[in-house]
DNA sequence: ACCACCGATGACAGTCCTTGACATCAGTGA
DNA sequence: TCACTGATGTCAAGGACTGTCATCGGTGGT
């Protein structure tokens, strides 16, 4: 099969133009831009990036996924998280998270496009809430791999995906400050601030609820 | 005009059956239950409730709403946690979640039905987060009001949200178990024991970023 | 060279979701 | 009595998706 480098990659060059998965997500975020998520159809997507409507939903189960197309990060936290043996749970999310925070973090601009269509429309919004879920689910998986228990393994995973959706709202409204991996610790810190005096008091507001679970020492 | 009790409900009785909107609501989950969200039309839905499938969509903005339209829980959120004028926002977060759960308690069957439903597809789970995401919205503002500051409140918000979320999973899991309040109660202080000590750790991963703002003591 | 096969795409029809525009009619209030 | 309101019905249309079949370069074996 012909091959030929396009911008540093390598593509298989067959009946058509390479890289059609590529042409659509860049024709979305220029159209989205535009004329805004709603009032622009697959079909216009599709025919800027030079194939038809029903190509589009071959590479994208609908039309948001376009915007979202990038697993990418959830599986390196995942593998991140995973593969730090030695380290404590919390410590080991918190380093997952870097690895995905460094990424992000080196493409400010786009995010930054990105999270401002995605906050005009309510479907979007939808659609980001369910893929940082998912890294929820990939990193309770990876904590019970860990030996962490059931509970806590969900527990660690939702909170710290919560943090890391904090510390990304921050990182982006923040005009050109510190790295999103800074902004993540700063919030992990912050967390701890927040609730280290705080819970102490909960305890007893559910006397009971805890006993044999946590034996003092 | 001419009134009807039905129910212990005091209805307005027009031109057509009252409570268009609960038949809907009730008719969407015995359908979706039984041959499942996807394979279930809105047109459907009104059918058996009596109505169009036009009157469908004037009650709720899509077909996924049905399931949904419960923004009471949310406000009444809010409304408790601005009430609790002199507790500390963790506290008050926490009563806040105190009456949610309660209300939410008392209707575990449908709670499980409903989440089953939602478990079989993706679709619901995206509004599920939105909601629940609202939640946080709405949380924020108040914390805000109570004078929280402005990272701190949405970091607060997120966080206590993310715990509900996963209070609300163990109690579903539970055959019959504690209530949800309890659950959740356990569950915040639980968050307590899983940072408490791994925080402390983390600020010397980014040294710096807090002087000043939490002056020692 | 020849040929059978594969895989990405095009073409097209059809279903369902969602919305706009207009009609209907019981109840309300002057 | 009558204009008005508000919830509903009726109809048409557009856009999101899906199933099915056709097309045709590239690949690999012979």
């Amino acid at each position: 099969m012909s091959r030929t480098v396009i911008g540093g990659k390598l593509y298989r060059m067959g009946r058509w133009e390479p890289d059609a998965r590529g042409r659509m997500q860049e024709a979305a975020l220029e159209l989205f831009g535009e004329r805004g998520y709603a009032r622009t159809t697959a079909a216009e997507v599709a025919e800027r990036a030079g194939v038809t409507e029903r190509t589009f939903f071959r590479h994208f189960p609908d039309k948001r996924e376009v915007l979202f197309a990038n697993d990418d990060l959830r599986d390196r936290l995942a593998a991140t998280v995973a593969a730090d043996e030695g380290a404590s749970p919390v410590e080991a999310v918190a380093a997952g998270l870097d690895v995905v925070a460094g990424v992000l973090q080196d493409r400010r601009e786009v995010a930054v496009r990105r999270a401002r269509i995605i906050a005009a429309h309510a479907e979007l919004q939808e659609r980001e809430l369910k893929k940082l879920a998912s890294w929820s689910t990939a990193l309770e998986h990876v904590l019970r791999g860990r030996g962490l228990a059931g509970p806590d393994a969900m527990l660690l995973a939702e909170v710290s995906v919560a943090v890391f959706r904090v510390a990304y709202a921050r990182w982006l409204e923040e005009g050109t400050g510190r790295g999103l991996v800074a902004t993540v610790r700063e919030t992990l810190a912050d967390l701890g601030d927040l609730f280290d005096h705080a819970v102490q008091g909960l305890h007893n507001h559910s006397p009971g609820s805890h006993e044999g679970r946590h034996p003092p020492g």
